[in-house]
DNA sequence: TTGTATGCGTTATCAA
DNA sequence: TTGATAACGCATACAA
């Protein structure tokens, strides 16, 4: 079914067919009205190669993720697919792997489906200044600050993360904790791993805690897996700690098991808080301390960007999105003076 | 750039060019040398449009994953990727919402993106009832069985549900259990929800077991905060119970936390089984004891069963994955005679 | 307001 | 083995 067919049907050429699909205004209204009615009855969809080849250009908005598996960035897409739905861009979602290049894959992408603009779901600084040369469309890149690269079409929306950072170790040194240790990123690579790392340093150095760079601190990928390696490592080593604060969420929940495991209590012994605010947090044994981003501001401040990018040109910008502390039961007030093991419900921390 | 540029720079002509891209036979090896340098060196692409306006097909293979929060599916995503990287076929994935018809969104995306074949991960008999009669390529629905389904086009690969709820059960029984409450979907609509209630009852009946089926079942949806409510719709009904079968291991997670709110010991007071095999199964606290879907197998059996079907057209099959038992801390044996609290890491299970 | 005709980049048919 | 050329379905400039 083309509209030639639609033509052959309703007696009016392809000219005004494509008219009408395309919602042009000059047409009659009795034209209108046959030709709608023809395309409804048969169900009739233009052909979107066809249609690209010809426009060379599509109307839709990519998005590139990365990482499957990765819960906050599923929260966003789900945002960002309620908010556009009103918008009327059709939105290409393309999950890459966590260690892929997403700006060598958003510029192969944007070849093949020549989309308005591009929301990057993660990335890294590298990358961009690879490759993002290539690439002319407005993009956004959510979760990590762009700020200071040199592109005019790159704006970026992330967390506060020397804040989320701060915030969390902050928590930790007002419910008392002198000894605290630190899981992470690649101190080295990941860019958002450094924010997040500068803002425990202040907040070390402000309330004048010792830290020790390499004994302290313990580089893990972002998954459960790894964080749970990475607290028995740091256990293993035989660091004394009282708090532990791990930079994401599934991070954390890894560490409160191998804690466990050690025999050590959740939050009586070591205090655990996290970073993300994922919904599992509100579910687990004990509830998982975090800071929140804020999954709902982080999509609508990207969408308005790219959306204003799109259509004017201006300079770029680079937001920050306030985050907030979830002082919840892994990281809540201790018990003074308890030396004997709680009961087992101790965990729910200061209902009883 | 086009066939056209390279034509241009080449001198060959565009027919040459073509064959030479599309790794065609009758090419003189001086033509595919050159050409094939020319086009690396400038970065060149066929144009995706073009080549399928002209085809009328693609050579993709289309997902449609039926909600984007699941983790059993994003599992199944990312070994379907991984395997189908070494068969050549470009991947579309589509993620819907998990209440939207996953039939009419293929319908719609076959006639746009003319995919070799489907996979469907999560879907509904009626929804195939009503529309697949409109799609043609061969298809798999995974994760649900589609026999008794009157399609030539369509075969399934599930994990044997029946059988797997009533492991759940019988693992309960094992331990003791007399007393067993059951969270599940809606029996009346969702088809995994239909087969795992017939293994519980299976089970039910085989040790003699009573069970109201309305006072002892709770509806929920898969989802954490769902489980969390149905356990605690459970618990101020009043019915007594030692033991809870979630069918899914979010459900699972949310009741253990209803549980533990309430007061509940897990597993001493109430011993709690999921299904699924998650991940995150293995870092909760207790470890979630589960019924394990076999994720590698499942993605395996589909994509052979989809590439026999889209090179020869045998009858359609619906294959059967077997499940297996996880008996973590959340179902393990209970201490006898205890009636004084735990210490604290008695969540722990046998270990001590 | 409507119709006609051209070309988007590719594949495929046919002739050379 | 290669080149010329006609489609594929649509949008649009131009003519009517």
């Amino acid at each position: 079914m083309t509209i030639k067919d639609l033509s052959a049907q309703t007696g009016y050429s392809v000219g005004t067919i494509s008219r009408v699909l395309n919602h042009q205004p000059n047409v009659s209204d009795k034209a209108r009205e046959i030709i709608l009615k023809a395309a409804a009855e048969c169900g009739f969809q233009l052909n979107t190669n066809a249609k690209q080849l010809k426009q060379q250009h599509s109307t839709s908005i990519l998005v590139v993720v990365k990482g499957i598996s990765n819960e906050l960035f599923a929260s966003l897409v789900e945002s960002v697919q309620a908010r556009i739905a009103g918008m009327g861009y059709p939105l290409i979602v393309d999950y890459i792997d966590e260690n892929d290049n997403e700006v060598s894959r958003a510029v192969q992408l944007c070849r093949e489906k020549k989309p308005l603009g591009v929301l990057f779901l993660g990335g890294n600084r590298e990358h961009f200044l690879q490759d993002f040369d290539k690439i002319t469309v407005p993009c956004v890149l959510v979760t990590n600050d762009a700020a200071g690269l040199p592109f005019e079409n790159l704006s970026s929306v992330s967390s506060d993360n020397v804040l989320a950072a701060r915030m969390a170790i902050d928590h930790l040194v007002s419910l008392g904790h002198r000894k605290i240790v630190v899981i992470g990123g690649e101190r080295q690579v990941s860019d958002t791993t450094k924010l997040r790392y500068q803002g425990c340093l202040e907040a070390f150095r402000q309330h004048g805690i010792a830290f020790d760079e390499e004994l302290d601190y313990e580089t893990a990928r972002f998954s459960l897996a790894e964080g749970f390696r990475a607290a028995r490592a740091l256990l293993e080593r035989g660091r004394e700690f009282t708090a532990l604060f791990a930079m994401s969420d599934v991070m954390a929940i890894g560490a409160i098991r191998a804690l466990r495991d050690a025999g050590k209590r959740v939050p009586q012994d070591v205090a655990v808080i996290g970073l993300d605010g994922l919904a599992i947090g509100e579910y687990t044994v004990p509830r998982l301390a975090t800071v929140r981003q804020e999954v709902e501001a982080l999509a609508e401040s990207s969408l308005r960007l790219l959306q204003r990018n799109i259509k004017n040109t201006p300079a770029p910008c680079h937001e920050t999105i306030p985050v907030s502390l979830d002082p919840r039961e892994s990281a809540a007030t201790p018990r003074c003076g308890r030396t004997k093991p709680l009961p087992p419900d101790a965990n729910q921390g200061s209902k009883s």
